[in-house]
Formats: structure tokens, sequence, C-alpha cells
DNA sequence: CCCTGATTCGC
DNA sequence: GCGAATCAGG
């Protein structure tokens, strides 16, 4: 795909926009990949956007790409596997209120990634669902182990105060659904 | 994990 | 010039 005209046009106009590199790709249509919509708004020299200044040197470091150099060394990259099983929580169950599959009350998240409907400027401004949870299903900091969601909701000081409760995996402080708030879709467009 | 832009370099 | 691979950071 060649870089037409137009279709640059798009492109510088869509990055002063503000519009992420994938985003662009994805305006531009298949075919064309986020980085190719980097490496054309570097070669525009357009790139800069908004940045403050803060790039550490590049520290450069030899790459090899296809053709003679092997890709990955293969290292034989030793397997430390260890799984300290670390069950601790034989019959903790505690008081919590066991209810797995539970009907689509409010806590049903669909997950369901529209495909992509990219329309320009159809900006779907939703995901705001925020989950509520049941009085009956609040957690206090008491009941948070090591496995739980500890994703705070509401005032830490109102006694509405909880936390999401939800499993989460272990080393991961939030349940996926908020782990991935926690620091990824704070606001994918902008703030205020 | 996901994502972002930045850079390098073989093509 | 192009963009995949890679890097560095959030």
């Amino acid at each position: 795909m060649a870089w037409t005209d137009e279709r640059v046009a798009i492109l510088k106009k869509l990055w002063m926009e503000g519009l992420s590199a994938s985003q662009i790709a994805a305006e531009l249509g298949e075919g064309v990949t986020r980085n190719a919509v980097i490496g054309k708004v570097h070669r525009l020299k357009l790139s800069g956007r908004a940045k403050p200044a803060s790039s550490a040197p590049r520290a450069r470091k030899p790459r090899a790409t296809a053709s003679s150099t092997p890709r990955r060394p293969s290292g034989a990259a030793s397997n430390t596997s260890a799984r300290p099983a670390s069950s601790s929580r034989p019959a903790a169950a505690s008081s919590a209120p066991r209810r797995s599959s539970g009907p689509a009350v409010a806590g049903n998240t669909a997950l369901k990634m529209s495909a992509d409907t990219e329309a320009e400027q159809s900006f779907e401004l939703n995901a705001e669902s925020e989950i509520f949870i049941p009085e009956a299903e609040r957690i206090g900091l008491m009941e948070l182990n090591e496995h739980t969601c500890k994703w705070p909701i509401g005032d830490p000081v109102a006694d509405d105060f909880h936390f999401c409760g939800r499993h989460s995996d272990e080393g991961k402080p939030y349940c996926e659904f908020h782990s991935k708030r926690a620091y990824h879709s704070l606001d994918r467009r902008k703030k205020n």
C-alpha cells in the first residue's frame, strides 16, 4: 500500500487530532499497521506531538532483522518454574457468599469487544459500567486475601466503602476487570 | 497482560 | 521510502 497524498493527509489530520498510531492505522484500513503509521509519521517529521521532552536517549541496541542473523538466540531458556503451590487456604472460606455463577445481576460485564466500528467519529462513550456490588457481597479490608481484587469502591470515609473482592490471579492486586482499568484504560482518549 | 510512541535497519 | 522488529515506558 502506497502512501498516497490523500492517505498522508488523513494520517496527518488524525495524528494532529491526537489519535494513537494504532487507531490511525485502523482508520486507514487493513494493510496498515501502527508501525507503518508511526514510521510514516516520523518520516514526515511530525512525530513530537504533545510530548514533553522526556525521552531518555534511546539506548541503541544492536538488533537483527531477518536475513542472516537468527532472530531468537534461543538460549535454551532454563525453565524456572517455581511453583510453591502455596495453597495456604484450606478451609478459610470465611463468610464470603460464594455465588459462583450468579445470574446476570449487575456484575456481569460483557467483555465482548465490538469488532471495529471505526467510523472516524463514532465515539462510543460507555464502558463506564462501573460494577455495582450488592451489600451482601461487599467486603471490607479484613476480607481481602491473596486473590481478591483490592479495587476500592466508594469513598474511603463513606460507610459504603468496600472493595471489589472478586477473584484476582495470584500476584495481581486486582481482578481482571479492574487491573485493566487500573492503568490501561484510565481514559483512552482524554481526561476531563 | 494490555497498550503507547520511538528507533533502528534490512528491504 | 517503507515498515517489521525491537525497545522503552505507562
